[in-house]
DNA sequence: CTGCCTGCAAAGGATTTGCACTCAT
DNA sequence: ATGAGTGCAAATCCTTTGCAGGCAG
């Protein structure tokens, strides 16, 4: 049953904070996991649904249940994290102990990157092609802080995404 | 099948705009829109199933299909928008005169995006209270700035909540 | 050994669709 | 008159849940 596959840093990082933490490593987990990583690595963004049929291709053994029941239990124990595209769906990310990786480049950079992480990455979503674009968290910094100072409102820029019109889909469109 | 119901302004103003474009004023149609004007007074914010279910109570003869139909329909045409919740709920809004020549187009819709035109307010949601609040669209100026700046990105910030807190929510809970 | 996690299967429930008919224009 | 809009009901589809057994710790 333990497959010769060589995990990602951030999976075993990931099992073993798991393991730290009183959750079950289990071959269902794992697979989870590394379908959410894999994902992570090539910039996809995958639902429920998809992750569950691509569990279902690298260990047809785990059952679509248990996806779905790993996924809430993974993300209510801190493992994953959701977000929560305009629609229906919602997305899900291998949540980070702490430093976000460079990916975060791939998006804008404004103006005095860097500095305030804390969370991961925010996203916005293309209601023409359906492509979901990383966003650095500070550029909402400008709005979190209004928010805060104007109705006491803490924004979560992370959680869920908004929506526009990628560059590709302006141009198409005209 | 005239009710002595008085039409509020924008009711009247809406069906008249539809017949403007074309659109057929019907019994569903009246009391789907009556159900959401009523609601925006309030300051409820109703997904289609309470939509639904409010309808069924208003005029009983009108089926919970067509209800999600004409939401479909109305929205697409310009008369209804909708904003999108984080977790998997919609809400639907009366939609504004604004711009007449969303609604020249109506008669030819299409899978094009309609709200790209000046939009109202945007939202944002206490995820402890699940109470929806309305935000000046200004303040998401910064962000849609620097979003078409550093990646060609048109934010349409009317279009989904953002998840957060409240201020009574962080008060109450420290 | 203990009980968390899983597999299986069947239920659940909001939304959608085919079809024929009705009504708004 | 004409076809957009509707009613009805079955179909869909993703997701959840009850239960018994298995495996991690």
């Amino acid at each position: 049953m333990t497959e010769n596959v060589v995990d990602s840093p951030r999976v075993v990082g990931a099992l073993s904070r798991m393991r730290a933490c009183g959750e079950r490593v289990t071959p269902a987990r794992r697979a989870v996991l590394r379908v959410v990583d894999l994902a992570d690595r090539a910039d996809e963004h995958l639902t429920a649904e998809v992750i569950g049929a691509r569990v279902a291709e690298l260990a047809p053994s785990v059952h679509r249940a248990t996806v779905y029941r790993t996924l809430t239990s993974l993300t209510e124990a801190g493992f994953l994290s959701q977000v929560h595209l305009g629609g229906a769906s919602t997305i899900y990310h291998l949540e980070e102990p702490r430093a976000t990786a460079a990916a975060d480049r791939a998006a804008a950079s404004g103006p005095g990157t860097e500095g305030s992480c804390g969370t991961g990455h925010a996203h916005v979503r293309c209601v023409s092609c359906g492509r979901v674009l990383d966003v650095p968290p500070t550029a909402f910094d400008s709005l979190t802080a209004r928010l805060l100072d104007g109705i006491g409102f803490a924004l979560d820029p992370g959680r869920t995404a908004l929506l526009g019109t990628c560059r590709d889909c302006r141009a198409d469109a005209g």
